[in-house]
DNA sequence: ATTACTGCAAACAATTTGCAGCGAA
DNA sequence: TTCGCTGCAAATTGTTTGCAGTAAT
């Protein structure tokens, strides 16, 4: 899982630490967004010890060789997730649980190149957001990560 | 401009003050997206004294009266925009400049709704940015701005 | 008179940075 | 050895909160 940070790590000449493979193999053989905190307690749960600013250094790192990519759902905080091959995606948000669901569409890559051009504008990249509520928070009550 | 929030204020029985009035116009007569920087420094320019703390939860205010709601455009920090009378609208981003433009498409509303339903989702709301060049900065060189 | 507001400064949370010491290459 | 990394703690940034004093009702 980790062999490719490695990987980009030697061909950049950078050190291939310890804290740096742990680092990308939480995040990268996890199929959630994590924040940077949720990275420190995973490596904590392991008894593998970071530091915060090791954490976020390396994700950095992970997030300029394009391994990782960066969100942030305004949270006050961001999270990342593994590339993995998924070109481009949107996220379905649970307003009550919080759980992130991926879809893509390519309807939209067009629409918005569309809408971009007729208001003068030369599109680069979107970002869908759909909050609502998942299966398990309508049939059960109300749900507990609510933000 | 300031008049639906002190409309608002009197009827929740709030003390309608110079510094609340005076927020409310900076923002609600603005057709930009303002930090709460922005706004503090719009009022001293104004050279009107408004604490940091005092303009926090007078947006605070100002959005539960629904006069203004809140932006995050994963910039580190939130904007605010008069509500107006647009009842949802997306937004275009230069990512050169900054310049913010607003548009609406009807679409969108059925087709996140239906890609919610079949993820198993409830929508409840979405939102979208599109992030691209705007015609002066694709005109003239490099912008400023930039993030 | 009440009651809520305001400014100020301290408190916070997420993230970044400076620096001495440690560890890959 | 030589750089660059790591941990630690201090610094930053956006925002919130506690409190004494002040102003709106």
């Amino acid at each position: 899982m980790t062999a490719p940070f490695a990987a980009y790590l030697r061909e950049h000449s950078l050190p291939v630490t310890a804290q740096r493979l742990a680092i990308a193999e939480v995040l990268l053989s996890s199929d959630r967004h994590l924040s940077a905190e949720e990275i420190s307690r995973d490596l904590e749960s392991r008894s593998i010890r970071a530091a915060t600013a090791t954490v976020y250094r390396t994700l950095d790192l992970l997030v300029t060789s394009g391994l990782v990519v960066e969100r942030d759902f305004g949270e006050g905080f961001r999270r990342f997730e593994p590339a993995r091959d998924i070109p481009q995606h949107e996220h379905l948000i649970c307003a009550s649980c919080g759980v992130v669901r991926e879809f893509r569409d390519e309807r939209l890559d067009r629409m918005t190149t569309l809408i971009a051009e007729s208001n003068g504008f030369t599109r680069q990249g979107h970002r869908l957001e759909i909050r609502g509520l998942c299966a398990d928070c309508l049939a059960h009550g109300a749900g507990e990560r609510a933000r």
